[in-house]
DNA sequence: TCTCGATATGCACCGTCATACATAACGAAG
DNA sequence: CTTCGTTATGTATGACGGTGCATATCGAGA
């Protein structure tokens, strides 16, 4: 389905970031951790995860440390050994942090789009 | 007027980065674009818009040049010599470049807000 | 014609951040 | 008790982008 974007003016699309911040911590909750916490969900593995955002393992996982810590919420539970050497699976708050993300984003891309449609309109690049 | 945002569920608050992108290029017109146009109106200097944005100069100036590069339009219009060494003012189009983000942006960040209290109103961090 | 401050532009350095690499720990199944 | 794949974590290498610095150009006014 393209994640194109209608193009108002010329070949012209907008783009947006959103993300969240704690207080006074430096780490934010943004797209790249709500993909994560979706493709855990999906595949059950933090490895199989970082795989198929095409992100490093290492950063995968420091990003989920330092997220936890920023929330101060538990958002994953991972088990360690056995046949398939382990898993990870969301906690109730991570699914519930997931699902919202999911949602103000969605709603604000909406938004952007109207917007950029709305004020573009004329604008010939 | 601290760039605060209200905080719905803890010490949360939400971010927004807004660009636009051209066909296959890939230098935006964000923010930063969007302030350093703002400050060389009011300004009238590159020098002193790049200084009061707290960024190189030489940043600046190669930033404007890829944008007029990427966009096909020329936002500036610059003057050197004289007692005061020279000058840099938007041009028309530069000007409805500042205005059309202006607007696009004060749009979605309204709506970041409404959305953001709308889905975070009892996500406790 | 000399001066002064801003525009114009190349280049070397440096901080940040992700990747890559190297281990270690774990524990069910065989 | 050995194997195997995953979680867990430190360290180093490398790409990228901004800063700093050097230098050139320009031109009205003194």
């Amino acid at each position: 389905m393209k994640r194109g974007a209608r193009t108002a003016g010329g070949g012209l699309s907008p783009h947006v970031r959103l993300w969240l911040v704690t207080a006074g911590d430096a780490t934010p909750f943004g797209q790249g951790r709500w993909l994560l916490l979706a493709a855990i969900d999906r595949t059950g593995s933090l490895r199989a995860a970082a795989a198929e955002l095409g992100v490093s393992y290492r950063k995968a996982w420091g990003d989920l440390r330092k997220t936890e810590k920023a929330l101060g919420v538990q958002l994953i539970e991972t088990r360690r050994g056995g046949r398939d050497g382990g898993d990870t699976r969301l906690t109730a708050n991570g699914r519930r942090w997931l699902v919202a993300y999911g949602r103000f984003r969605a709603r604000v891309e909406r938004s952007v789009m109207r917007a950029f449609a709305a004020t573009f309109k004329d604008l010939q690049p």
